[in-house]
DNA sequence: ACTAATAATGCGAACGTTCGCACGAACGTT
DNA sequence: AACGTTCGTGCGAACGTTCGCATTATTAGT
């Protein structure tokens, strides 16, 4: 925690002024190739690194993007938290940025304040956003103050601003069909309540599939609630329980620990998972490949979406130019496995 | 992204000179109660800020910690990540700290680039660190530095520095004896390689509750290996095919996934787990919950260990006089669910 | 009323950069 | 030989704070 070289010590070791120094290594300038060779070989000499506090004051840049997002339930795991966080580290790092998290609040006043002191601040130069709500408040923050930001996850269709999403409803078409190729034709699902807008997404591609089929869905096939082993094991043990010509042969789950509750309802009422009811789910949860049977889910490209999002924001930050809207749509993939498998066979 | 207030203008408006406001800002100084209230009148109406970067360059200081971990594999989700990240965020923030995340290295050549970049260029004020190993490139350079740093877990016992440590001993003590309990006298661990130092720390919690309860491990109830779910499977299907008098009815797993093939191959050979095969874990995987059976297992106190750490760090950090390393070791506890448990009562 | 102490505030400098402009030297052009 | 151009480099200023010391206003002590 001793030295500190500053571009004055390059400077004298160099015998050029300070600023031409910092031009050089900026690139700003033309020197004689002599001098440029000296410039850099004190630069190595000395091991000199720009200070990151006093260039960023000076060009009013802090090279940092903030992000913060909703912790998951101890028991329900966020299954791409990792790999997304670090797909958006590496390609800050590319650019020279860094990434700066902060804690999520509930409060949404309380939320909202930590944006401000970090736009307000300057501490950095954008935002990522991620489980954006209907007329969330920090999209209307953001929006309002001008401040760069782009978000994983779509919100109201009139405000506009950066994102990538999944297609959800490819997703849950994939599953859908998928089920369908297998014989099955009366296909429930587990949904979250109206109000989700990431669950109504994914749940016209079920309809689409269906449809496609010349399958009008019973509406006692869809049953809402909580995204969570519980309901999914209650809503499974009320679907198997409906009369024989309606009751459904296979689940389609929004996400896995529904279509886990799910799983263990149907070999509680003694029926075998895969030969004879199916069973999706959604964000294939690493421990999902290794359950009883192994379960069927759709795999979002998470690096990628994470990539892009920085590659997007740091348009928006470094342009020149005031960069256009635009809504990126990234298709998941299913991945197949025994529990919506006719044959026993376990596949991984 | 518009207007930004500074110093100059609060102070114009309650007709000061700027260096006092900055002065009764920070509680520095004594002024008339009648100016103090002009000032903060004025710091509110304008909804002053003081600029980070400005702040951080003079006084030396980035309010920063730097944080990188190695990323699990897709199929091995990190099951303590997310409360980690966040319990970290909160302590931080209490003291006016953020984190700086960035992208973990294989390459350790590469990887103490990162470190030196970000120490270099002052971007941080300190380090956490997880993940550390004998001889860690990184302790060994944040140590010769003399830069502030933390660590979550330990390495070798000659090298000074305030860590936070889970005791694995005791954990795997507290699921031995459980076993014991049970009245299991014959069982097996699948554990690491020699070279781990976690597992090696776990292991010894093993032997010591078995030999207190008068029994001598034999040597093939050890399997080392890979913590994944294929060694799990493996290691257990060699064990229920030993003779048997050695055969054992019990298997401490040191981590989940093993535990989880070990419930797999119990349940290939047609046995069954919890009331003739005791299996336990360690992690308290969230979705192991609900695996058939739901899986006994052991849990860290993340939240806790994530606020001591940044409470440490910020003490060498904060602190005037310097601090006396300290390592300290925190207890898991147990979490009994079915699959350790003779009657198949389903608890959790 | 005069000085000494104390309280309240102001002032210049510094942190380490980047930026714009100015300046001199070398160059080719008329 | 005098001129405009270009090239290489230097200089002063600024970014918005904090810090130490100087200065003035106030109070108390004799």
């Amino acid at each position: 925690m001793s030295r500190r070289v500053t571009l004055k010590e390059v400077a004298l070791r160099s015998g050029v002024s300070y600023q031409t120094v910092s031009k050089v290594i900026n690139g700003q300038v033309q020197v004689t190739s002599e001098t440029e060779s000296r410039i850099w070989q004190a630069v190595h000499d000395l091991n000199y690194r720009p200070n990151y506090t006093a260039r960023s004051l000076r060009s009013q840049r802090s090279f940092t993007i903030g992000y913060s997002w909703r912790p998951s339930p101890p028991d329900q795991a966020n299954p791409i938290l990792d790999a997304f966080l670090q797909s958006m580290f590496h390609a800050a790092e590319l650019s020279g940025y860094y990434l700066l998290c902060f804690p999520f609040h509930n409060d949404p006043q309380r939320q909202i304040e930590s944006y401000r002191e970090l736009m307000d601040t300057r501490r950095v130069d954008g935002f990522v956003l991620s489980g954006v709500e209907y007329n969330d408040p920090r999209v209307l923050l953001l929006l309002e103050q001008r401040f760069p930001f782009v978000a994983f996850g779509r919100s109201n269709p009139e405000l506009r601003f950066s994102s990538i999403d999944v297609d959800g409803g490819y997703g849950l078409r994939l599953a859908t069909e998928h089920l369908l190729a297998q014989g099955h034709r009366r296909i429930a699902a587990l949904a979250w309540p109206e109000e989700s807008r990431v669950g109504n997404n994914r749940m016209e591609g079920y309809y689409a599939a269906m449809r496609a089929a010349g399958i009008e869905p019973l509406p006692e096939w869809m049953r809402r609630g909580e995204g969570r082993y519980a309901f999914g094991y209650q809503a499974a043990r009320e679907l198997l329980s409906l009369p024989d010509g309606s009751r459904p042969t296979a689940l389609v789950g929004l996400n896995d620990y529904m279509a886990v509750g799910a799983i263990k309802a149907v070999q509680d009422v003694g029926l075998e998972v895969g030969s004879q009811i199916a069973v999706t789910g959604f964000d294939d949860t690493p421990i999902a490949q290794y359950l009883t049977p192994p379960l069927t889910s759709i795999r979002q490209p998470v690096w990628e979406i994470g990539e892009r999002l920085i590659q997007m924001l740091l348009e928006i930050v470094d342009g020149a130019t005031p960069i256009e809207a635009e809504a990126v749509l990234m298709q998941p993939s299913l991945v197949i496995r025994a529990s919506s498998q006719m044959t026993t066979k376990t596949s991984s």
